[in-house]
DNA sequence: CGGCAAGTTGAGCCAGGTCAACTCCGGTGG
DNA sequence: CCACCGGAGTTGACCTGGCTCAACTTGCCG
């Protein structure tokens, strides 16, 4: 059966193209089922995905673009608890609002609402496609966790150079290439990482002083001292004081 | 075949005996390999799953106690990132040890180092454990998500407050009972949400100044004022300063 | 080219971190 | 049974990283 039976609307989705994916793994007769029930959609920054239509479509799968959940304070405060991209799953069936963010893109996101019953089909009966959603649910949930530990104890810098290496793990061909994607503006960023914009622009210029990095636009940077920008992230504090380092040198 | 061919060491597992946990999900040859493929273990405080024995068994069941992960910084500095308890079921194939943290109890813990081999098997032909399993994995994605919201943006007060409520969620009974077991040490408890135990200790007493709850134990309180308690947790800045609230009645 | 949101810079301040002293409590041994 | 010990918890005094507020610049989109 091949490429014949895809859908066109399925044919460029980064799920069915991307073999590491979850409608790769689908067979002719899944994916046939999967994507005349499914529903794709176009959202642009600030575009919330509703509760009333989470609950006939709990399953999303993100094909381009950065989803945010966000928790928002009664005074106003908000948070972004976790950053979704090409190829993570959010599985909310049956979640209770309570312990749930609101779904926000932060950009351009293309997401598929993917059809629950045949969802439930292939979880079931394709363990190929089930360890990729099985992996895909772990991945976020250790790095869910990875970040809950680096806000809860790192200094500002310190954040800021993890998410830097956590945007370099996770875009698309990362090589050991020393360029990496800002997918998120400064805000976000901040919101995320449980920071005030102020203090990200001042930290970004920080680690630019030092030579560690280089910000040419704001939403890509180049790193030029990977293992000292390793180090802070590491909270290594001898790395942290911008002249305390030069004065012990001079003292020894 | 019913209770028979289960092993004396299954027969008081929470896992098993609990029927929403996975065991009580197996068949009896499924829970019959398991049980003779797997090891259960008892740890005390401190106690650690090394790199080395999670390289075999890399799938670890909580019967009960309290699993801390930790992140370990540089200078010393460390955070609990994640808590695991009685149900939970922490899948560490194929992880990197680099964005994974240490597995250390936090008291006397009993887990069981399930059978990868076994494990799998069941994952992909019983699909009512799986279902058990997806979904305790999902939690602890939300939980850790929640998590870092919380840690993110909240005060001190309210990040205590939101711990109260995320043990009482997932405490064993837990009716709307106004008591909550706090199965953690202070530390630990300072730890899991990026404070200092002086400031823990200092929020306690302030909750208890105004009346929202008791501490009469180390190990669990009561709370008296549940919506004032929630409405902190929420981040309502009314609530906050302790004298303001009162200060603006005056007025009124 | 104008308008608005995002980002940056500067100055001052406070929540909570830090350090030190003290109390409490459970376990251990004489 | 009590004396002792060490880790956990508490309290107080002080200090600082980053939040706040305000003014300004930059960049983006129609």
């Amino acid at each position: 059966m091949g490429q014949s039976g895809v859908k066109d609307k399925c044919k460029n989705c980064a799920l069915y193209a991307d073999a590491d994916l979850f409608c790769a793994h689908l067979s002719g007769e899944e994916l046939c089922d999967l994507s005349n029930q499914s529903r794709t959609l176009s959202m642009k920054r600030g575009d919330t995905l509703e509760n009333e239509a989470l609950v006939h479509w709990p399953v999303v799968a993100i094909d381009s673009g950065v989803l945010s959940m966000q928790h928002l304070l009664q005074d106003g405060r908000k948070t972004i608890a976790a950053l979704f991209m090409r190829g993570d799953i959010i599985d909310l069936r049956n979640i209770s609002n309570r312990n749930r963010g609101a779904l926000i893109a932060l950009g351009k996101v293309d997401i598929c609402r993917l059809a629950p019953k045949v969802f439930e089909r292939v979880m079931e009966h394709n363990s190929g496609a089930q360890k990729v959603i099985w992996e895909n649910l772990r991945d976020q949930a250790f790095r869910a966790m990875d970040h809950s530990g680096d806000i809860a104890k790192k200094q500002a810098l310190e954040k800021l150079a993890s998410f830097v290496f956590e945007c370099r793990n996770r875009q698309v061909g990362y090589g050991e290439g020393d360029w990496v994607d800002i997918p998120v503006r400064r805000i976000d960023l901040a919101e995320y990482l449980g920071m005030q914009p102020e203090t990200v622009s001042r930290c970004f210029k920080d680690l630019e002083k030092r030579g560690i990095l280089e910000t040419p636009r704001l939403n890509a940077l180049k790193i030029l001292n990977v293992p000292m920008l390793r180090r802070i992230a590491n909270g290594d504090k001898d790395m942290l004081a911008s002249e305390s380092r030069i004065k012990v040198l001079k003292i020894a």
